[in-house]
RNA sequence: UGGGGGAUGGUCUAAUGGUAAGGCAGCGGACUCUGACUCCGCUUAUCAAGGUUCGAGCCCUUGUCCCCCAGCCA
């Protein structure tokens, strides 16, 4: 077996040095890795750093990555988590061999491998209760005892195992146990259990057995049987890598993969096991798995963020084997560097306020064009309605504007962009509530399409709609889920007190340019000044589209306020 | 007080005995029909103390702090 230890933090070069070697010495003539999720679950953005590291990996050296559900626990497992795991790592623009893997596939080859343990003498059936079992089993200063179990016959425990199989035997009753050490300092090597009976339905065994291999002894051996040659996992598995290796060794198995550790992600403002985000879906403190606020893979597909983004965070965010938790706006300049190159521009009024140009011929109505993109033209132009009534922005308009305030208030020019360079005249506001309920303003005739014939400049460039042809839609604003950069940091507060009543804002009198009509949902564009908008894949009210903001963009104008 | 890991700016990652580099965040500036994008500039780091060496983030010694393990979960 590998001796080998591991040394440094630097587990991405450690990773692609030992396969690299491996494949230098003959050992392996290419890598074969695996990514094994159990379905209990959708699949999350810490899932998807092991899918790159797997998928990546094995690409790099002319391998392959399979997919394999570590299905061995059937009171958790759902058929569902297995079609969204599939649909999720395909999204993410990864393929896997010839078929779906299942480590139930392998359920009888593992139970001739565990008869072979029993022959050898190393494992036994143990009649201790969970209770009983965790007094023997020590503690981690103290040595465990022996089970008085442990050394019956190698008839005896056939008999019993073959009982277990049968079904004979009651759920608690009887486990089968590897026999190492109690007396090791590595509690996991203390006589681990490796088979308990378990009469639940398997999603896809159905009620053929009776007993399930534990996670230590199916890992390793499902590995083996499918010639993987590098198995990477997180971290918490370093203490289970002596019994990986011990099950293959003990087996004498042709083939022996190597386990190599790396660390999990963690992201500020979020929350990432599994367990957790269960909690969440079954509590209803969110809407589903695919909540576009929930750091799932399929909740950032919806929200709108690109297989591309995912994969480049990443790859930006490394591999170690230090803890971390990685600023959440690394994810975030991830998305709007790729949606920047690649989200048509549209106009969006969030807040609208009426502006109404004075001059303007009513009931005109001039077309005036756009273009979809202002660095690429071969995105196209669209044509977007100009009418005498309009809605600008309410935060575009400023009774007591400050000399950095580069909009519309009293006595300014601004150009409504593609439109005209219209200049203030009056505005009006409501006595009672102060709001201000409509700014009037004359336009320039000659600057249709926003420019000046006579070169002169305006400072600021703000975004309508007109008021007539506008299509009304409705946008969902997300902040993030949990108002605390570490909502685990605090033991004593559940990190359920933690998640934030700002998450998910509705706005239903937002309205926007016409053009978003055609827009398939899923698609994603730039609503200009308020960031990225993705059309909700799911819920769409037929003519008035729902959007869910995917990403902010940056404001300078907010931090120099 | 057992065992296994880890420690480089605010944060994440690089530098394998030879100028501590890059991304994100932050700050300043240029440009701009998006206060976006883009471009330019700047601030900030080797856990500590010893030792080896011409030279140490890296090697050695001793400490300190952090994470994981006592499921019939994975």
């Amino acid at each position: 077996m590998e001796t080998t230890e591991d040394s440094g933090n630097k587990s991405l070069d450690f990773i692609r040095q030992i396969i690299a070697d491996d494949l230098q010495t003959g050992k392996h003539q290419k890598s074969i890795t695996r990514f094994p999720p159990e379905p209990n679950g959708f699949l999350h953005i810490g899932h998807a750093k092991s899918i790159c590291l797997n998928f990546g990996v094995a690409e790099e050296n002319g391998g392959i990555c399979n997919l394999r559900f570590d299905d061995t626990n059937p009171s958790k497992e759902d058929v569902a988590y297995v079609r969204a795991i599939q649909e999720d790592v395909k999204w993410l623009g990864f393929s896997w061999g010839d078929q779906v893997l299942y480590a139930s596939d392998y359920f009888p080859k593992l139970y001739e491998y565990a008869v072979e343990l029993i022959k050898r003498g190393k494992a036994y059936v143990c009649q201790l209760s969970p209770d009983e079992m965790r007094e023997y089993r020590g503690t981690l200063t103290e040595p465990g005892k022996e089970s008085p179990y442990r050394n019956r016959s190698i008839e005896e425990n056939l008999d019993l195992f073959e009982q277990m199989k049968a079904g004979q035997l009651a759920e608690g009753t009887h486990v089968l146990r590897a026999k190492i050490d109690m007396a090791s300092p590595n509690v996991n090597m203390r006589d681990p259990v490796i088979y308990r009976i378990l009469k639940a339905h398997h999603h896809r065994t159905g009620d053929t057995w009776k007993i399930y291999p534990m996670y230590d002894y199916t890992h390793c051996l499902s590995d083996m049987l499918e010639g993987i040659t590098h198995s990477l996992c997180t971290l918490e598995f370093q203490d289970h890598r002596p019994l990986y290796d011990w099950v293959l060794d003990t087996l004498e198995t042709p083939c022996h993969p190597r386990q190599i550790e790396f660390a999990r992600l963690n992201l500020t403002y979020t929350v990432m096991s599994k367990r957790k985000l269960l909690k969440m879906v079954e509590g209803k403190y969110v809407d589903g798995w695919d909540d576009p606020r929930m750091l799932t893979i399929s909740g950032l597909r919806r929200r709108g963020y690109t297989p591309a983004s995912i994969r480049n965070f990443c790859k930006t965010i490394g591999i170690g084997k230090s803890e971390s938790r990685i600023d959440m706006g690394v994810l975030e300049n991830e998305i709007r560097d790729d949606l920047n190159v690649r989200a048509e521009r549209r106009m969006c009024v969030l807040d609208p306020v009426k502006v109404v140009i004075d001059n303007y011929p009513e009931g005109l109505v001039e077309e005036m064009i756009g273009q979809n993109h202002p660095q690429n033209p071969e995105m196209g132009e669209r044509t977007i309605p100009f009418t005498r009534e309009l809605y600008i922005e309410r935060e575009d308009f400023m009774e007591n504007p400050s000399r950095k305030y580069h909009r519309l208030g009293p006595d300014r020019e601004v150009r409504l962009r593609y439109g005209y360079l219209v200049r203030y005249v009056s505005h009006v506001k409501d006595e009672a509530t102060g709001e201000i309920t409509e700014i009037h303003c004359s336009y320039d005739p000659d600057t249709k399409g926003g420019s000046a014939p006579d070169g002169r400049k305006v400072k600021g460039t703000i975004h309508w709609v007109s008021a007539e042809k506008g299509l009304p839609v409705t946008v969902r604003l997300y902040d993030r889920l949990f108002s605390v950069e570490d909502p685990e940091a605090d033991k004593d507060i559940d990190f359920l007190d933690q998640l934030n009543p700002q998450s998910k804002v509705v706005v239903s009198c937002a309205i926007a340019e016409p053009s978003l009509a055609k827009l398939q949902p899923g698609e994603t564009v730039q609503f200009e000044r308020q960031g990225y908008f993705c059309a909700d894949p799911v819920e769409s009210t037929a003519g008035n589209p729902v959007f869910n903001r995917t990403v902010t963009l940056r404001d300078s104008w907010e931090s120099k306020k």
